[in-house]
DNA sequence: TTGTAGGCGTTATCAC
DNA sequence: GTGATAACGCCTACAA
């Protein structure tokens, strides 16, 4: 528990190659001049000693850390785990660091805005939010003390710079789709906004455009894929529905399984729809007709405006939306019936 | 880019509040005794400032950053997504903050030599390596400086620490589930130990064992799920083959793939196994019959036993081989020729 | 209980 | 080109 064997320092490497720290510090960090002779010899004292520069000591006194936090609610799930390791790596192009904390889907608020505060706690120089829940009033202030962007969620507070995919051209894009192969009973699968900011927008827009296009819409509400059961019971007790769309990949493939289990043909006896495209579950052995994020390039946009913001620029947008694309699979087809 | 605006310290506080820093200091770290009134006056102060403590100066001075370092090669696969959630929660649990260094998958090993020394920059605590293909040769200068665990791979290496799952049984056991289920002709598709640490024992122990048992095997040799085409081929270019083993979930997913591209049912035609548990592809949707990694357990197991060796504990064993379970599915069945 | 005086490992600013 | 020296923000004896 105890500190460890002391890493050496300059100072060591300095004694053993018989100069001054100062000239150790040049040498390591590149700045200044030394001569050829010296600076070789330096080097070859620091190998032997296995000397390491110690960055908390030189964040310390340049009163940078060159790190970016990254608060992320669950970093099992597909979607957060690649929008990480897009940040990660953009970050790292920029020459950031980037130290994340994490929480587990089931933390509450109050655990969100420590995680947080931890970040603060080490410096980061600024933030990264990936939360579909944790409220914008709870961001705000950090925001204000250090450059900050929400990341993967439609964030529109004024004070909150964000890159997020847009919602409502997913949901009415793929309202379309099922309603240009001429479905006119849909079910919807719709999350409240209070559960998730992403999802519930996204529904929103779906039943919307449906009904400007005329369709006739059941909303079922199902905010998470345990209650899977319970939509297909509800929505089989409508013969007329023809359609269904879902939340998210994953919560139409909670669907789809239900279906299977009642025997239930898709597309032939139903159409399903998903949202999202990442990770496994666009495989083509299940074919999921769905709604792709660009979720790597929100990644980079996120660290590129960061980037921006810190280097006390305008970004460009204050509100990025992206545009994702309709992939269009085996599970939707124009209605039997 | 240059140092944002100052953030308050000790110092601040301590003169908004009328009282030396010292004082402010054991309020804050809890350390020491303050009178009450004082306390709150400090507390007060400290609130009205936005005061948060600076972790860098305090590790500076204490020598300790409650910190661990962990290195995984790709946080976007779900195996590594889960594995980093596990320990990311356990380590909190203990205490210890989380600073994650990640490879996208295509880093060389050099890359991810130097991963591990900007963590060590950033002084933590303690490692934990994810990767499989990071050797052994390249962790232990490592190990032979800070407390290392490596996790999620079967490393046998005399001076490492480690927690995995063992592959020895779990390819075997899916090995006896294929030969139960009456098959004598089946496919492996094999991983090169040099690919993959984990694969590759993992695979050869499928082979093995299918041998022991009386089992006639054809060795595909298969690293990369992109192959699922050739496999396919020269798998189906010999008609007495009636299983086919794949390396891992996704690789059997891909080969599921080409199969119904082909027209080939499964299990009637072809009985399919895969690998690993975690993730969307362990849908009944899909119904594979796989082996099960205890992912969240070699996680807490890896931080546990780091913690032990932070405390200068030995631990209870230097190689932890845990065990998975048999998960049958839909895609294996007894031979229909 | 409170204040004073180092010192942690680095970088930066000066003289030399 | 090189070497003292003063910070950086915090903790910790030690003294008052």
């Amino acid at each position: 528990m105890a500190e460890r064997h002391r890493n050496p320092t300059i100072i060591d490497v300095a004694e053993r190659a018989g100069v001054s720290k100062s000239v150790v510090s040049r040498v390591v960090s590149g700045r200044g001049s030394v001569g050829e002779e010296t600076r070789r010899r330096v080097l070859d004292a620091a190998q032997d000693l296995g000397y390491v520069v110690n960055a908390v000591a030189r964040a310390m006194v340049a009163h940078r850390t060159y790190t970016v936090g990254v608060f992320v609610r669950d970093a099992a799930t597909p979607f957060y785990g690649h929008l990480l390791t897009a940040l990660q790596e953009r970050a790292a192009s920029h020459g950031y660091r980037v130290v994340t904390a994490t929480g587990s889907g089931r933390f509450a608020v109050a655990d969100e805005h420590r995680a947080l505060e931890t970040l603060v706690m080490l410096r980061v120089e600024a933030l990264i939010v990936c939360s579909g829940i944790l409220p914008a009033a709870q961001i705000v202030p950090f925001a204000e003390r250090l450059p900050t962007v929400v990341a993967g969620r439609p964030e529109t507070h004024g004070s909150i710079t964000s890159v997020f995919c847009d919602e409502e051209e997913g949901g009415a894009a793929l309202a379309d789709h099922v309603v240009d192969l001429g479905h006119r009973n849909v079910a919807v699968i719709t999350v409240p906004v209070s559960n998730s900011v992403t999802m519930g927008p996204r529904t929103a827009a779906m039943a919307r455009r449906l009904r400007e296009r005329g369709a006739r819409v059941l909303e079922v509400v199902g905010p998470h894929r345990e209650m899977a059961g319970g939509w297909a019971t509800e929505i089989l007790r409508h013969p007329e529905i023809t359609a269904v769309m879902a939340p998210s990949d994953r919560h139409a493939v909670a669907f789809l399984e239900q279906l299977q289990l009642r025997n239930v043909a898709v597309p032939q006896d139903l159409s399903v729809t998903g949202y999202d495209g990442i990770g496994d579950l666009v495989s083509p052995l299940i074919g999921l007709t769905h709604w792709r994020q660009p979720i790597e390039l929100i990644g980079e946009r996120a660290v590129d405006t960061l980037v921006r913001l810190l280097d006390g620029e305008q970004p460009p947008d204050h509100h990025q939306a992206l545009s994702g694309s309709l992939v269009v699979g085996r599970t939707t087809a124009p209605p039997t019936r």
